[in-house]
DNA sequence: TCTGGGGTCCTAGGACCC
DNA sequence: TCTGGGGTCCTAGGACCC
């Protein structure tokens, strides 16, 4: 088994240098939907001390000073270069497994003829040169082994961004011994602070405990993160990306809700949008779900955070239905008195393919199914919402999201194209 | 003033049935 | 007076990831 982790520097951060070169050597950081949070920083910025999820009214100071440049997210372009940058590793290595939008596991077993660390530098130069985008790749016998490796790499320029895990025992336990315990892939802060309290501090403490004790105090996933480290994988590798089991849309608003009429245009725009990736998906779901949250960071203010469900009987993916039976839910949900912050929309029990149509149909399926493609052919080619259901608002949504700093979507719209003059 | 969105999996406990 | 135990299914909550 031999598994490489190639995984791009500081990503959202990089597509938006990539588009504006002149971004170069300067701190840049992209914020969260809505211009929340910090979602990602160049090196420049993590220099100054900016933290990954810092809410960026803490950081005002620091941008200010330092002519820190801010970015909405952009995922339009940032899922383009992630195609890109997958594509070009293909031509490398045809086994992968795309594990996040900047992330890929590759299987080096079929390729063995060849020299790991040899192959990922030779892959790592291509994509810088194709995309620009830098990536840095960890070389082990598993995937979480492949993870340390790959944050050695990134984090000690002297390995010049690719670092295989040594295959002496002795000498990988020496590395695991410098590798802090909630650094490990899977352990995350929680879970950190008991196993420090019992005494592990580093990976290799955590190779030593013995696997059933790792079991019985946490769960079957921190005993294979056990496992992996000392090189028995547990983590499967596969290439065929799996189909989803849920489908969120949510957003928190601009300002505060306290309207019913404005919430439920919110939950029809959600359940409008999750029916349309679900299409898009060639999916149906068995269950609807729709929740309303107020600002759980206004202590002074009263609290609600309730759900209501239904099924989908047959599964659908016909936004009228859908749209319907979330404002049925979002009504009773609905209870006056409180600031609403939240709302979002969840498809769950999905099915892909062929799917089992209802015993006795009430609705004439062949014609809903018409009628979406029809809506979201228009929606493809004059640009999504365009046309979208009454219930979601003609008017400017003052529930919309915050977006101040967003970059034109370069890659996937001509009208945004970068211009060369 | 301002605090993201979208996923996965596991486990404990309650409901229900025999 | 005295009320089992085991299996299955479902859900909520908690942990993790990017």
């Amino acid at each position: 088994m031999m598994y490489a982790l190639a995984d791009c520097n500081n990503f959202y951060a990089t597509c938006e240098r990539v588009f504006q070169p002149r971004l170069e050597r300067r701190p840049v950081i992209v914020l969260s939907n809505n211009d929340g949070c910090v979602v990602a920083r160049s090196q420049e910025a993590k220099d100054l001390g900016i933290r990954m999820g810092q809410p960026v009214f803490q950081c005002r100071d620091l941008i200010k000073q330092h002519g820190v440049v801010v970015r909405s997210s952009n995922y339009a372009l940032y899922e383009d270069m992630s195609r890109r940058v997958v594509a070009t590793i293909l031509e490398c290595i045809p086994d992968v497994e795309i594990y996040s939008i900047d992330e890929v596991f590759c299987d080096l077993a079929p390729m063995m003829g060849r020299d790991p660390e040899q192959l990922c530098r030779m892959t790592r130069a291509r994509v810088l040169q194709w995309t620009g985008v830098p990536v840095s790749i960890g070389i082990g016998p598993t995937k979480t082994l492949a993870k340390v490796a790959n944050r050695i790499a990134k984090k000690n320029p002297e390995h010049e961004s690719v670092y295989r895990m040594p295959e002496d025992t002795s000498e990988c336990h020496r590395v695991l011994s410098s590798v802090a315990i909630d650094d490990v892939w899977g352990i995350g802060h929680r879970w950190g602070r008991r196993f420090r309290q019992m005494g592990v501090e580093t990976a290799l403490d955590l190779v030593r405990l013995p696997p059933r004790q790792v079991r019985a105090r946490f769960n079957i996933i921190a005993m294979h993160t056990a496992l992996e480290l000392a090189g028995i994988p547990c983590n499967d590798f596969d290439p065929t990306p799996a189909h989803r089991r849920t489908l969120v849309r949510s957003r928190s608003f601009g300002k505060m809700v306290e309207d019913q009429d404005v919430l439920s245009q919110a939950i029809a725009s959600h359940a409008t949008r999750a029916a349309e990736k679900l299409r898009l998906e060639g999916g149906v779901a068995g269950r609807l779900m729709v929740f309303i949250q107020t600002n759980r960071f206004r202590e002074d203010l009263p609290q609600r955070s309730v759900s209501g469900s239904c099924e989908l009987l047959p599964a659908t993916s016909t936004t009228p239905v859908i749209l319907s039976e979330a404002l049925q839910i979002g009504r009773k949900l609905w209870k006056p008195g409180f600031a609403y912050k939240k709302a979002g929309v969840m498809l769950s029990e999905l099915a892909f393919g062929e799917v089992q149509g209802g015993l006795f149909a009430e609705r004439d399926e062949a014609r809903d199914s018409r009628l979406m493609q029809i809506m979201d052919q228009i929606n493809a080619r004059m640009g999504s919402g365009s046309l979208h259901p009454a219930a979601s608002g003609l008017k400017r949504r003052d529930w919309a999201m915050r977006q101040d700093h967003r970059s034109p979507r370069y890659t996937t719209r001509w009208s945004e194209l970068p211009r060369t003059v």
